[in-house]
Formats: structure tokens, C-alpha cells, sequence
DNA sequence: CATGAATGAGCGTTCATTCAT
DNA sequence: CATGAATGAACGCTCATTCAT
């Protein structure tokens, strides 16, 4: 494993077969139910259109999932497995200094979070937060804490080789997570209008590296209480 | 006007009376349709529950509000400016040294933040915004951006005083209130579980006040591009 | 009097007086009452249309008319006394024979039923027959009831002229009101394609007067039991 | 066929099966909108009303029809093929001349017309032909036009006994049937007390056999233009 | 197991009507 | 007498869910 890739294993699923015509159809009503609960939200969508999408009856919906809620449940835990981590953890940094290499990963998380899909999961699982006491925890699990959880192991690595120095990575790499989500990030967040050009995403970027080194680059630290 | 206060003038509202008991009933209306929306979301709410927590008949919403997207914008805008921008805008700071004026500062915010109110209306703007262009627009200019701005300002004030450095007060502001909503404010979003005692929102506050200094005291921006 | 002439003498309406400014409402409110009724039927039309047509509040109506029924029947009554009556009846025929005097009767009659108001009124009237029991006795009386008696009494006319030959004029004026329904007006009654030129207006009325000569011409009754 | 046969075959319906049960179920559901339409109007019925008279829920309308319009449209069409049509056509004409030969034809279509089915169809296509454009059209292929080409082609019939003269049965058709809708059916469309024994409709038959004759009896089309 | 018709509660909205001002 | 806000029943329609086939 090269020293910069903070790709993490997918899990083991145990994925029981049971019958491979049934988790082709599982398969099919997730899609179906992804793409509708991600455009409409939780209330806004509706089993028939899902149904429709998916290409299957609605007894069939009923077949695979107890009711509305657990299907939502099983579609944000597949999108929070299956296409957030992918997106956020499979990165290769091609860096050589240190800031560079946050720079690099500001510039994919930034790059990342401002697509349709990782946005509309962000919002319906923040919106559902509530209702669904169970949802945000498998996100966290599978989406977010995941990449925080990576993110502090490779700071861990940049301590060990002595361009970064703090006590807590974890709180680090949430710090370093929530400067990634200034301007471009939060401002899609309300679909505010905002430069999200390449050039743009790594001018942030650049700030975001320049910032973070600021706060952990050795000898920063000692006034801290 | 202490140089300390960051808080803005309460823009002039036109506010013609029209007629008090017409208001009165708005106000009524706007109370119920608050908490409706806030709890159940915009889908999740209906006019019928709206109504009756409200305590007027359905019909009466329809006398002054066109239907539910117009009853649910005039909402927002009624949360963002009442609700929210006193809370964030209306600080005394009272500290002495710059850094202990940006710890006050982001434990202000995050105690206002992880409040039931504000999370609650994030969250509905959040995942309402893509179906309400004008939504997150008022959200931001009476909400949010205005926080912004007038922290832009305030921290132009420590410029002045040789305390900051940086040619883009705005960006740092908006630095500022993402550094803000690192792991208390992050996780409440998500209903996790997390400490969000006084104790441990002073300590991430000096934390983010230490780190704000870090990047933007004088000398430390030598290295930006 | 002409002889030619079948116009019917407008009933002296008692029309007390009351007070300028009622009557004027009143006006006012038969007058927009009357195109939305017109429009869109009884049970199509609302209230609110109305007074907003007719340039009041809601309340005004029901101060004017006991209640929606009501303003209907005086719609209705309205329109068949001074809108339908004055078209069907004051027509000066200056024809020299009987058949072309009857010829030229039909041409009016027809131009007259297939103008949008008569075409709505009778739209409006038999569809509501059944629910309103005064209403098709009012348009009768002051609509096509009153036209027949005055065609009958025309008819009586010839008669003397020894140009018609019949022992009962009523029914002659009748069938030759039915006749007049042929073809255009039949077919615009069902909104089909029809030629309604001048031209094609005379055609049909020339069969019509012939038709009608046919029948009622002296000699031609001897068959009949 | 015998020459005095005016029936005319009914339409090979392609009528798909589909599935018996479900049919039967959109004939409940017709049955009950038939009622209810032919009762109340197409405004005056309303979803909930025709679901409780047909035995069904109100979702179980929605199943079968798209929407009320749909639902109405396919409630004309079926009347008008089902019900007006055999009425009308399936006349065995028993004359020896031609004369008693139209004064029966004339007896059957004032009995069919005076009844409350016809006359209630009438009331409604008549009074919703602005509004829905093809209702009218499929009333009149269906209904009217079918009968006056029938008519028509009967005419024919009797042009090639030499007992009837015109060019133009088409119209002669028209005619007869508009004579029959004097007195009688016409007062009964707007509710008037009229005479409707079949001692009465004989009368007025009689009356339309002889004009019908009058009009076209060889020798008598010469004046014609 | 897949289907799709059936359900009835509930949706957002409009209605005719009332009544305090 | 004019007004327009208030009412609650009813509107056309959609919903999540069930179940016989």
C-alpha cells in the first residue's frame, strides 16, 4: 500500500446469496428508489413513482421491503456505502510536500461534494435526521465518519513524518473537513450561485492547505490550552 | 456604537398595517405554519395541521396566503429575519485580546447553532432549496450572508487594529463559520450522539479561535500564492 | 301597427323604483352574474367569479339575492326578457308573398339561435330544467313561448289572407319553429362543423319557407284526420 | 333484410377481454357514472358521489379512468352507442303506405325521445358541447348522425318507390327529425306540462307524417330553388 | 414471488355562505 | 348597505398499503 493512498477496504459483505434472480430485483428497486428519493425527498416521493422507475409493480416494492421507511433506510445505506466512500476515500495523492497533499485532497473533497449526487444525499439525510434516528447513524458509519476516521490515520502518517503535529488527528481531520465545505461547497448547498470551475475549486483548495499547515505545522500548537 | 458590537441595524421594514387584526391573524398563521414546517418538513406538513395548530380553519390560510409554496416562503423569510439573524447578529463581545474575541465569537455560534430552531430551519432549507429558487436566496441575504458580511466587517476592525491579516475579509469570514460548525454543530445536524455541554463548546470554540488565529495573525499569509 | 310587423309589446314591468343606487348594484351584479353564468353553467360558476366579474364583494351578493340559486333564476329571467325576447320579436318583415315573408322569418329566426348568447341561454336553461322548476316556465314564457304566441298570431294573419290555410295556428307556429332548427342551428347546438354563411342561412331558410307553404297552403290539409 | 328494416348493424366492437373482472368493474363503475352524471351534470356530480353509487372506492376510479373528464367522456360514449343508438334505430316499421310508414317512424322517435335516458343525454351534450369538444362529436357518430344516415338511407328507399321526391335526402332526414321534436319533445326538454299519452304523440305524429308528405310527395318539389 | 386492482384516509384547494365591521 | 375575512364541508385527486390471483 503506497504511503499516500487513503483508499479504505470495502467491507466484507456477508451478501448471502439467497437467489440471484431476487437481488437482481432488490438491485432494481434500490436504482428505481435512489434516483426518486434523491430528486423528491422522504415524503415527497412516492411508492408508485418508485415503482414506475424501478420497473416493477408496487406489490413487488412490498416484496422486498417491509414499507416505505425501510426501503429509505436500505437506500441510504446503499448510496452511503456503495457511492459516497467510493467517492471519497479512493483517492491517490500524488503529492510531494506536505501541503500539496492537503491541498490535493481539498481539491477532491471539494470536487466531490459539489456533485448532484453527494449533495442530494447530504440533504435528505440531514432533512430525514430526525424521523429516521437510524439513517444518519449508517451515514455517518458508512459515509462521513468513514472518511473522517481515513483522513485522521494518513494526518497520523504526516505526524510520524513530522510536517504535522497535533494530539487529536480526529478533531484535525474534521477541522480540516469543515474548511473544505467554505464557500463553494456550502453555497451549493443552498444553490446559491457560485464559481465552481476547476480553477476556483483549487484556488480554495490552496487556501484550505495553506490554512490547515498554519494550524498543525510544528511549533503552532504551544499556545494552545 | 461600541467597536466591539457586531450586531446590524434591524432593517426598516416598510410594514404597512393594513389593518391590525388582519396582521394578527397572519402572525397566528405564520406561528403555526413555523412549527408545522420545522417538524415535519415541506412535503411532510399539511395544510390541515397547519391550520389547526394555528387554530383557524383551513380556509383562512387560503384568505391570506396564495397556497402552501407562498404560506412556506413567507416562513422562511419570516424565520430568517426574526428568528435567526438576532440570534447570530446580536453579540456583545466583550473580550480583550483578538483571539479571546474570535473564541467568544464561535461559542456564540455554536450555541446558537446547535439550538433546535436554527438546526431545524437548516435543515429544511437545505433540502428545500432546489425546489425553491427564492428560498435559499432569502435564507442567505437575511440569514447567513448577512452573518457573513457583517463578520467581514467586524473582522476589518481587527485589520485596522494590526491584530488580522488578510486582503479577503469575506473569505475569511466565511473561513470563520465553517471552522464554526466543525464536530458539535456537524454532528447535531445529523442527530449523532455528541457533547454539546458548555464545557465542550468553549473548548472547541478556543480551539477554532486558535486555529483562526493561526492562519490569519500577521506574517502567517507570506507563504499564500 | 304594421301588418308585417311581429313585434310584441315589452310588459310593463312594475319595477318599483326603490332607491337609484340599488338598482344600479343590482345591475351591476346581473350583469356579471349573467357572462360567468353563461360561461361556465350553473354549478360551473362561483361566487367569487361572479362578484369579482361583476366588480363587488361577495357579501354584496347575497345582500342583493338570497343565495346562488336565486341570483340564477334572475339571471335567467333577466336574460329571457331582455335579451332573447327583443331579438326574436321586433322584426319588421317587408316581404310582398307569404312564402317569402315566412322565408325571411326563418333567415332571422336562424341568425338570431345561432349567435353564442341565445346558443348559451338554451344551453344553459334545458340543462337546468330539471333542477330549477321555475326557470324553463320563465325563459318559456319570455323566450320561445312568447315567440310562438306571436308567430301564431302572424300565422292568424295569412290566414285571413287565406295565403295560410290551418284550425290550429299554435301548433303550424310550432313546426315551423322546429323547422327553423334544422341542420345549422341543430349542429351548432352540438358545437359540430357547420356552414352558418349568410348564404347557407338563406338556403335553409328558402327550404324552410317552401316546406312550411307545403304543408299550410290552402288544400293541403284536406288529407289530415 | 325487409325494406322496412331501418336498423342498422352494430358496430363489430374490437372489445379486447383484457380481463373479465376487470370489465365488469369499469361497467360498475360506468353504470354508476351514468347515473350520477345523467342526475347531476357534469359539474353537479362530483368523484365521491359516482364511487358510492357504482360500489366502489374513489382510488378505484382513478384506476380505470384518468380523471373525471375521462371518466365523463367515456360515460357519453358509451350511452351514446349503448343506449341512444338501439333506441333509435332498431325500429321495425310495419306501414303499408308510405305516409303511415313516416307517422310510425315519427310515433317510435318522439316515445324514445320523451324518455328521461335520451332526454337527460341530450340535456348534458348539449349543455357540455363547449367544453369538451369531442363529446359532442362522438354523441353525434354515435347518436344523432347515425340515425338522420339511417333515416336518410330509408328515404332512399322510398325515392325508389316513387313515393317521395328530393335530391337531397340527407337533409329531408334532417328535416323530419327536427319536425318531430315539435311540441312535445321540445316542451319536454324545458320541463313544461305537456301531453305526453300516446293518444297525444300519435296526434302530433300523424301531424309530422302528413307535413313530412306534403313537403316532398312527388310534384311538389317544383317550385324549388 | 410478481402482479395490479382495490382501498379509504388524507392531500391541497375551492365552495357557498355568514357576519362583524 | 358594502365589505372581506372566516368557516368547514366538499371538491378532484394521490397516497401507502393490502391481497387475491
Amino acid at each position: 500500500m503506497n504511503k499516500n493512498d487513503i483508499s479504505v477496504p470495502t467491507e466484507t459483505e456477508a451478501s448471502l446469496p439467497e437467489s440471484a434472480a431476487s437481488n437482481a430485483k432488490r438491485r432494481q428497486i434500490l436504482d428505481g428508489a435512489e434516483a426518486i428519493f434523491l430528486e423528491s425527498g422522504y415524503e415527497g416521493a412516492s411508492m408508485s413513482q418508485i415503482a414506475c422507475r424501478a420497473g416493477v409493480s408496487k406489490g413487488t416494492l412490498y416484496n422486498h421491503f417491509e414499507n416505505k421507511a425501510a426501503l429509505f433506510g436500505a437506500v441510504i445505506e446503499d448510496l452511503s456505502r456503495g457511492k459516497l466512500a467510493p467517492f471519497i476515500c479512493q483517492s491517490q495523492v500524488t503529492a510531494i510536500t506536505c501541503e500539496e497533499a492537503f491541498v490535493q485532497l481539498a481539491e477532491r473533497f471539494i470536487t466531490t461534494l459539489v456533485q448532484p449526487g453527494p449533495q442530494r444525499l447530504y440533504r435528505i439525510v440531514v432533512s430525514e435526521a430526525p424521523h429516521f434516528p437510524d439513517l444518519a447513524d449508517t451515514f455517518w458509519r458508512h459515509g462521513f465518519g468513514r472518511t473522517v476516521n481515513t483522513l485522521a490515520k494518513w494526518i497520523e502518517h504526516w505526524i510520524e513524518q513530522g510536517a504535522i503535529e497535533t494530539d487529536d488527528p480526529v478533531f484535525a481531520a474534521e477541522q480540516f473537513m469543515a474548511l473544505c465545505q467554505t464557500r463553494i461547497v456550502q453555497r451549493k448547498r443552498f444553490e446559491l450561485p457560485v464559481d465552481s470551475s476547476p480553477e476556483h475549486v483549487r484556488w480554495v483548495a490552496r487556501r484550505i492547505g495553506h490554512a490547515f499547515m498554519a494550524i498543525y505545522k510544528p511549533g503552532s500548537q504551544t499556545a494552545e490550552g
